[in-house]
DNA sequence: GATCATATTTGCCGTGGATCAAGGCGCGGG
DNA sequence: CCCGCGCCTTGATCCACGGCAAATATGATC
């Protein structure tokens, strides 16, 4: 199952928190924000900073803009840096000798790449739409770490938290079927994006339908399908951009599943 | 998918490396071994600790015993112990609102149990075989965390660790076909084991064949079939205890898919 | 050693989701 | 406006694995 690179990304969608880039071409400069009024501040492991520490941190980020489709960093190189991702949707993946992906995550606004501190990398993060982040040397970072112990605290808090969430993620994976996969799928984006913008009307959704499907161990037919039954049971409707959530419940209930 | 409760288990196989407890009924208290000849000190959280630490947080341990299906924790309920694993095999396990039971992992000595440092228990945690596990006060032990930094950056990098294993799960529960799952299951095993115990030519299955089902997503037949197909392979032999690898690479070829 | 309980293996058959194949849709470029 | 290229959807078929049931192995108890 050789893997067909998509080609032309959609733009449209994804959260976007931040101010926006215009240009591809590697990662763009933006003009620092003060994190003071960083929008995810309180997301992500910033929340650990008071003031005077925080424009401490200010000055070992460098605050970027990656276009859709762009590498923040891929499985089996090395690298020296890590990330906060302030705006945007990144795609977290795995690669198989064959060929076969894995995604095992979207990482959203309030998000840390880079949580195990080594300096090989065991996943890709590709922005799915435009995505904005801010950058850190890596060993400037965990100095800077070593220095704070309330962020050291925060970081390891993270780090379990996304353990757990992996948890969650295998129970999805080993033991759903195909229904319960896509229904708790858009039950937990859902949950995760209502923590960050508070319109949760209208789920957007900027990865495409071989993406959802690497991510729940599904065909892209498989989705395709799943979601045109649920919309045919009057569950969700399916618009260009996402989906809308009509009957919650019953999609909790299907994702139990 | 109604769990059918094992009720004898197997109490051979399983890695012991510490001494033994004979009976059941609540953990059984152990006389304190000194931290100092622990043999799996290096491989625990403990390798971060230096001689005086080491006696410190030998008064704040209980090393216990727990006999083959006892339960250290309990997914749903609230803790205030964290563990240790010093001996035998522990199964960590999610349950699904029908019943349905997904194990996220196997712990060994060397493992920890409580990485979150939260009260809410997310998964259950019972032993396989006879187990011993130092236990801790989770406040105590956090109190004591908040005073060593070095201790504290070496639970980030067991929980990274952990993070990084329970993604490398979800890619064999997402990709991989009922072979490939349990080739990697044994050699995974293998690699684990041996990383404890230096004996490798033959793998101690203390775990049931539903066990294993349950870790990989698969059904109890399924794995009895698989296994039995690897066996008339000839790449491996099947032991009342365990399995015995005749060809590793193959086996590991057939992991990789 | 006989009995019993549970775990494991094996055969048979059904099915959910994969695979193969054919359009349809949306969008950017000429 | 038309064309071309991906993405998405939908239908038809296949097959790996699940579900069921019966046979066998293992180990515990008396």
């Amino acid at each position: 199952m050789p893997e067909k690179l998509a080609s032309k990304p959609r733009e449209d969608g994804g959260i976007q928190l931040q101010s926006h880039c215009p240009l591809p071409g590697g990662p763009l400069a933006l003009e620092h924000h003060r994190c003071e009024s960083c929008n995810v501040r309180m997301l992500s492991i910033c929340s650990a900073l008071d003031m005077s520490e925080l424009s401490e941190i200010e000055h070992l980020s460098r605050p970027l803009c990656y276009s859709p489709r762009s590498v923040l960093q891929r499985e089996g190189e090395t690298s020296d840096t890590v990330f906060n991702i302030t705006g945007g949707m990144v795609r977290l993946s795995r690669t198989l000798p064959d060929g076969q992906r894995q995604i095992i995550g979207f990482a959203v606004p309030g998000d840390f790449l880079g949580l195990d501190l080594g300096e090989n990398i065991v996943f890709s993060a590709e922005a799915i739409n435009q995505v904005n982040a801010c950058r850190f040397q890596r060993n400037a970072f965990v100095d800077f770490l070593a220095a704070k112990p309330t962020l050291m605290r925060r970081m390891q808090a993270l780090t379990a938290s996304e353990l757990t969430h992996a948890q969650d993620h295998m129970v999805i994976l080993g033991r759903k079927n195909a229904d319960g996969k896509v229904a708790s799928f858009l039950i937990n984006l859902r949950d995760r994006l209502a923590r960050i913008e508070h319109v949760v009307a209208h789920i957007p959704l900027a990865m495409t339908r071989q993406d959802i499907a690497d991510y729940l161990g599904l065909t892209i037919e498989t989705v395709s399908r799943t979601l045109s039954k649920f919309a045919k049971q009057k569950l969700i409707v399916i618009t260009p951009d996402g989906v809308r959530l009509l009957n919650e419940e019953k999609l909790r209930i299907l994702g139990e599943l």
